[in-house]
DNA sequence: ATGAAAGCGCTAACAC
DNA sequence: GTGTTAGCGCTTTCAT
């Protein structure tokens, strides 16, 4: 490393001809109430930028037990919601001078367990996590440490606060109208069971089923994981077996509708009757030749929750509200579905 | 913030009934070369694991003036390929035990520079950019602090190490093939004139035209940013000009692409016999019935080649080669073009 | 083989 | 109004 010496506070304060304390004082705008007098202030606060003056923030944190910073865990940053998310998290961050730090889990709970840990050493005033564990019991014990607010998903039946898409009601309303016209096949394709959104997604599935009068059969309900790959193999599987691709189709996120898109664009089949649906949405689905009535998650207000309830946490300000579900926006496109 | 009493050194050091430095030494494995007794190095760690010690990082970073830590700075998260980048660069840091610090810029310089400035207070030891400066001073100026690596695109013609994709010559191959069937009309639309990657896609653009033996007329080539807004004016003014789609098109990058397909399928024109090619890739583009000629970049590469040049100037390692371009591949789509 | 002490840069009591 | 001092948790000479 180049070792350029730093300028510190004690720099500043010997140019300026007064002590630590004093430069400490004014070059954290506290001035005025400590009672400096101007003429100094003003000494110090011009030797400051000329020297650009950078404080340390680890000698500030070090000092105040505070590190203004936030973590934020994702499965996945590529997943197109989650780099919405993390971008948006930057940006409100930045504006209140927090620094963001990002981990992402790849979907591994031992992975996901190494990078919280290393977050919590950094000394993270908060957690933001879309967890992919299958208990909360470590949450809640860093949660004694300090605010953890899960996003996107809820870990078992977690009463950490939480900020997620609301699920259930968006996909029985999708999936309704859908199985009013097919009735007598309308699979269902999902990630892992155990996670929340495939609960919930599954069970909205069913819920849209049950309200358009149709019984939902066991054999409709696939499970995998959320990897393109996995929906491929999923959806390989399912056409190998009925011999033609489905009549209808609920894929439950985005990733697995990659896979079974990839399947049907080398099979040949985008121009099929398939009548395909699923959770989340992308701009190129309006281009497709096969119209997919998708479920558009609001990643801006997810995020804008998220930030808000963890500071609140962090500055121990009281919670309006420790469960947040942020609505969703179906886009229908299948001529089926506007008619 | 919670107050749970932190677990420090000290406490380890006291429980142990040894000092502080002999803790410190056992802790950072340094035991065996000042020979502390084997029975002292088990009490000591044994006491730590119990105790889930966790050194803090900004005690250390204050002293060792080291952060472990890397700011990389992206002008747009959600860009597939940056998202792509980033989780290769946090990933690679983790196992590194270095802690990647993600800023975005948002393709404006001022905020580029608040966020540049905020991760040298956070005194990151090194930095990848994607830079939307038009000048590289301030970079020279903070490379003379802490190593900078430029990656994705450079600044003007700045010597600061590099790592980028070789664009000029995959994008004259692209459009050479192309050229030869479109000699009397093939428009380029761009992003900002002034940063390289529209430079050297321009450069490549043209010279593929050369190659094909067709003469580049000016009103062929378009600027604008690389908002998919920016895409879809540029195209819609075109579209209104000509009073049709143009015969042949390259688009300088995937969300300039995303606005003229916007506006295609807005106006119903995803079926015309548009030629349409483009730097960027995306798995959709084989999905849809407008066959699409693309450039992919090899972003894993792009993200180990700035990790490891960036790691050796932070250790002060030898480069073995400090301007990096890394290749690129081509999916050809057009019937035109595999024929 | 181990301990004492200094100091990284900063802030906040408490003096004066 | 301003300075002195102590200490956040850690590493590293230098003594012993």
């Amino acid at each position: 490393m180049k070792q350029t010496k730093r300028i510190t506070i004690s720099d500043i304060a010997r140019l300026a001809g007064v002590s630590k304390s004093t430069a400490s004082l004014v070059l954290n705008g506290r001035s005025k109430e400590f009672r400096v007098s101007d003429d100094t202030r003003d000494r110090v606060l011009a030797l400051a930028q000329q020297q650009r003056y950078q404080p340390s923030i680890h000698a500030r944190s070090l000092r105040s037990r505070r590190s203004n910073t936030l973590g934020l865990v994702v499965p996945e940053m590529t997943n197109y919601g989650f780099a919405v998310i993390s971008r948006e998290l930057e940006c409100l961050c930045r504006e209140a001078g927090i620094q963001l730090l990002i981990a992402c889990t790849d979907e591994n709970a031992s992975q996901e367990m190494m990078a919280v840990n290393s977050l919590i050493q950094r000394q993270v005033d908060g957690l933001i996590v879309a967890s992919s564990m299958l208990s909360d019991a470590e949450y809640q014990k860093i949660n004694q440490q300090l605010p953890v607010v899960q996003f996107d998903r809820v870990i078992g039946d977690s009463d950490l606060p939480l900020v997620i898409t609301e699920s259930v009601e968006s996909t029985a309303t999708l999936v309704e109208r859908i199985a009013r016209r097919h009735s007598d096949e309308f699979y269902f394709i999902g990630g892992q069971a155990r996670i929340s959104p495939t609960r919930d997604r599954l069970a909205g599935f069913q819920l849209g089923l049950e309200r358009a009068g149709v019984e939902c059969r066991t054999e409709w309900v696939i499970h995998g994981s959320y990897h393109p790959s996995a929906g491929y193999e999923m959806f390989a599987q399912l056409c190998a077996q009925l011999g033609r691709p489905p009549k209808a189709l609920f894929t439950a996120a985005c990733g697995l509708l990659e896979g079974v898109l990839r399947y049907l664009n080398q099979h040949d089949l985008l121009n099929s009757n398939l009548h395909l649906c699923s959770f989340d949405d992308h701009y190129l689905f309006d281009c497709l030749p096969l119209k997919i009535d998708t479920i558009a998650q609001d990643c801006e207000t997810l995020a804008r929750n998220s930030f808000d309830m963890i500071t609140a946490l962090v500055d121990e300000r009281p919670l309006p509200d420790s469960r947040i579900y942020v609505p969703t926006r179906i886009h229908w496109r299948h001529p089926d579905s506007l008619a």
